[in-house]
DNA sequence: CCCGACCACAACGGCTGGTTGTATCCGTAG
DNA sequence: CTACGGATACAACCAGCCGTTGTGGTCGGG
């Protein structure tokens, strides 16, 4: 199936005849009736009864009508989507699975006229660079880095913290616990595979091993979630830690559990940066949004890195 | 933008390199390259960014990704719409704009999970015969026609009654009424374009003049609800009917009333037909839905024609 | 430092897809 | 009854696209 043809089809359709629809088309008679032809027969379906007097859908073509439509529309989508100009919002965010993600699925709700795009970059000082330079509107992270201040020209805002939990196999010594404390934490294997040197999120993790005297192991790459999950699910020595707020579809039979930590609890903030002069109109939507929905922040019994907190 | 073009951006996305994708879509590396680059010049910019030992997304590939996906969802899923076999449960109604498109609704609402198409045939007589031949699976009709039973192996149930509203412009005499009786109708000219002899809704109202003495002019072919609210609002003396459930999206400005009538209040009976032995699974859960969801039928103070009565 | 892995560019060839030309069908006007 | 107009389908031809083969360039690892 071709896009060419598929607006072939709805010219078609929606003329009634197939010379009408070629002209709109700019081709002649014949070249349309070919791709109807070949349409169906890659369908495997009649769509159109030709009479003398024009073509009309047949029960099959009425069936595939607003399909084709759906389609067409997706393809604008999705040219627009990385069109110059007026396109869908971009977000950054640090991983589909970040508390951020739930916060965006909200505003999507509030606000489902906006087209959304989310990318994932490697770190602060890359979204950093993309909002500066206009190919990405907003960012969720954990500002700034330890000495690095963020530039003039981008605001930042703290909208969430999202509490840690250790997540561990059924065999694990802590798997039975209904919360524990950071200081039980020491002796712990931690492993965090996939911990990239350099980025803000590693700084934070170094900064929660420097305060509490935990052991993370960030050797490996990161094969993804899945692979991390059956990796913990079938170690009794390993746990990771997992943002509180992951809505995590479990993979079925793992028996994972996961762990409150406390006293204090570290959570992870997340902040949204944006360039002042971003002239995006649905980026202050937005705001608007997260002022208004995003849980509170700084709770009392938390912890978070000093540098993240925000002058 | 090409379907193909789009399958192999998946692809190389997937594979996070060019040589591998084109494995897995059995082409040649330097053909994944071409097709890359080829959509990259169509969207205008650059998707990968390519090194020595593979391609990975820029951020407007990322943007693009879940576009892409979503392309070819709705492709697979415009495809399935007339494969033969286990397809969307296929529908046909009297109109877009009728009853049974409510109660739809309200089903799709129930149960997304349910792939419908619609579609609208000219009459009872298509509809049945387009169930036996199990082109489509069920109809919402007005049951039978004066002295042409429905055949035996269609089953047929009474889900909806939707009571006859008048539908006139501003200037109308009974524009300010906040209800009429059937009686006061008479004298009115109403207009009704594009009722069709020999279908069952045509004799409805045939059926509906014959017992209250109206006047029902069904002169000139129909150009579409739109040309028609069009004379409706601009014309005094033209009135026409119109289903009292129908949520009008109205067009700006038209001034247009829509005013209920009583003693007795005409109610278009829609029935659910289909084939007793129609093996598709969803068609059991749309009848339970109805069965369940469905307002009442046949109260008191309304009229419809005998022969729409069931069994 | 060379080799391996990967991507891009160039030249060639088959085949898809559009155009022109023609046959056929049907409703209508004369 | 016939001729005509408007519509689609089929056949032949031709161009341009797309995929293949062959080759060069670049980076990282042994």
């Amino acid at each position: 199936m071709d896009l060419d043809t598929v607006r072939t089809f709805l010219a078609a359709a929606d003329a009634g005849q197939f010379q009408e629809a070629a002209a709109d088309l700019a081709v002649t008679q014949q070249a349309v009736s070919k791709r109807i032809a070949a349409l169906e027969r890659d369908l495997g379906v009649r769509l159109f009864t030709r009479t003398p007097r024009g073509a009309e859908l047949t029960i099959d073509g009425q069936a595939f009508l607003p399909h084709a439509r759906e389609l067409l529309r997706v393809a604008e989508r999705a040219a627009a989507s990385v069109r110059a100009g007026r396109r869908p919002l971009r977000v950054d965010m640090i991983a589909s699975r970040s508390a951020a993600s739930g916060l965006m699925r909200g505003f999507h709700r509030a606000h489902p006229e906006i087209d959304l795009d989310v990318v994932m970059l490697i770190d602060i000082g890359e979204a950093v660079a993309a909002i500066r330079s206009g190919t990405i509107d907003a960012s969720f992270r954990a500002v700034a880095m330890p000495g690095r201040p963020l530039p003039e020209d981008i605001a930042s805002v703290r909208v969430l913290d999202e509490p840690l939990e250790l997540l561990v196999g059924p065999a694990h010594a802590l798997a039975g616990a209904r919360s524990v404390t950071v200081a039980q934490l020491a002796g712990h294997r931690i492993w965090m595979p996939g911990l990239l040197p350099g980025t803000e999120w590693a700084a934070y993790y170094a900064d929660l091993v420097a305060e509490f005297g935990l052991t993370i192991e960030a050797t490996g790459p990161n094969f993804g979630s899945d692979a991390l999950l059956d990796t913990i699910a079938d170690t009794p020595a390993l746990a990771t830690f997992m943002g509180g707020r992951t809505r995590l579809v479990w993979p079925a039979g793992h028996g994972l559990r996961r762990v409150p930590v406390t006293d204090p609890t570290p959570v992870y903030p997340h902040s949204l940066l944006w360039r002042r002069d971003d002239p995006h109109p649905a980026l202050a939507t937005l705001r608007a949004h997260l002022a208004a929905a995003a849980p509170g922040h700084g709770a009392a019994g938390t912890w978070a890195p000093d540098w993240t907190i925000e002058r």
